[in-house]
DNA sequence: CCCTACGTGTCACCAAGTGTCAAGGATGAC
DNA sequence: GTCATCCTTGACACTTGGTGACACGTAGGG
């Protein structure tokens, strides 16, 4: 998907030096643990000074959530392009799906990043704060595609809830389970359970 | 319940330090952001050093967290003492109305202090570390309960999260009306939701 | 009266994060 | 070729969150 070189020249180097910077940090807190690597040491290792990892991320963890940065705006896309009449257990299993297997090509790497946050107290703060961003958008989604008012309705953000708190369930699984249990049967597992009340409101 | 000088006098004069500080930082907080008040100031205002405001409080955002930490202690006791027999969304509605009535007795003080945190990132997302270890001892109690081992069963986590999702997006619609609604009628509506999943598992 | 234990203040220190400025490198106009 | 310009980076200084070490004062117990 990202095989062409893409952008200009200028985005490309700067997608270069942001590859390098969380090459580096994904090594350093693999080993040593989050708390034990400073930001100095990490700039150092990618070779750039301290000042310039603060212009690429945003903070220390950042670096860590910000890999999986692309889950959200993945599960976004697929639950806009789900056909409407689609029952919402159906749309946002796939949508939670989607962004696990978008992981697929990297599995070992994505299970030790997944293992460094959820072990984490300051990383799991943050990637929830991002999952908090996601269900308010996947909430907005799912009212429109129901039709219901986001503002009066609980039904979008408890259906975003769900589908997250599904997400959030396969991810510790998994992580706990070093990678052995299928992520495919753990994602399908847990939507049997909260379909239910995802379906329920279609009668409405 | 507290009502009575409880423990030592020692304890007392702790107890008494704590809530100055309490007090001072939620003052100060409430006005001019999470950001724009420093440590130290809220030290000052509570005539101690800034050192004493570390040693009765981990981090910046605990002195806000703190304040709702009451909650997860009164959950777990709520579901533990609800009757075995009785269908999990009624344990449950019970168990987050518990922690959600237990700020009946100040209710605008909780309001300023819950929508000091939903729109605080940094204190958004200690809160929801927070909400992460209830939802791990309430799936432990859930597992207990049905007899359920939580090592396999994906039912515990994920019935514990939606309890979760409910609790929270009460606190979000209490936050934005300001008060305005009613947090029992939230809660009713929002199990009425997610009971289906819930209870859907009673068969089995 | 002394001794101990405990809470606190002071100071020093580290690390996260930000503002500022000057240097260098690429680009484009002439 | 040269100059002007923009952008990125490094270097430095600074603020703030957070911790460790030590010294001081006070209450209680021998």
């Amino acid at each position: 998907m990202t095989s062409r070189p893409t952008g200009t020249l200028a985005q490309r180097k700067r997608q270069l030096v942001a590859d390098e910077l969380t090459q580096a940090a994904l090594g350093l807190l693999a080993r040593g643990g989050f708390d034990a690597v400073t930001v100095d040491e990490i700039a150092a290792a990618a070779g750039v000074s301290k000042r310039t990892f603060f212009r690429y991320f945003a903070s220390k963890e950042d670096v860590v959530v910000q890999f999986l940065t692309g889950l959200g705006t993945a599960m976004r896309e697929e639950l806009t392009s789900r056909p409407a009449p689609e029952p919402p257990s159906t749309a946002l299993r796939h949508t939670v799906w989607r962004s696990i297997d978008a992981c697929a090509g990297q599995t070992e790497r994505t299970l030790r990043v997944v293992q460094l946050i959820l072990g984490t107290p300051a990383l799991l703060a943050r990637f929830l704060e991002r999952q908090a961003q996601w269900r308010e958008e996947l909430a907005a989604e799912v009212a429109g595609r129901l039709g219901l008012d986001p503002a009066t309705e609980l039904y979008p953000r408890l259906a975003a809830g769900m589908a997250l708190t599904a997400f959030h369930t396969v991810l510790q699984r998994w992580s706990e389970s070093d990678g052995t249990e299928d992520p495919a049967a753990l994602t399908d597992g847990c939507f049997a359970v909260i379909a239910p009340a995802l379906d329920a409101v279609v009668g409405e």
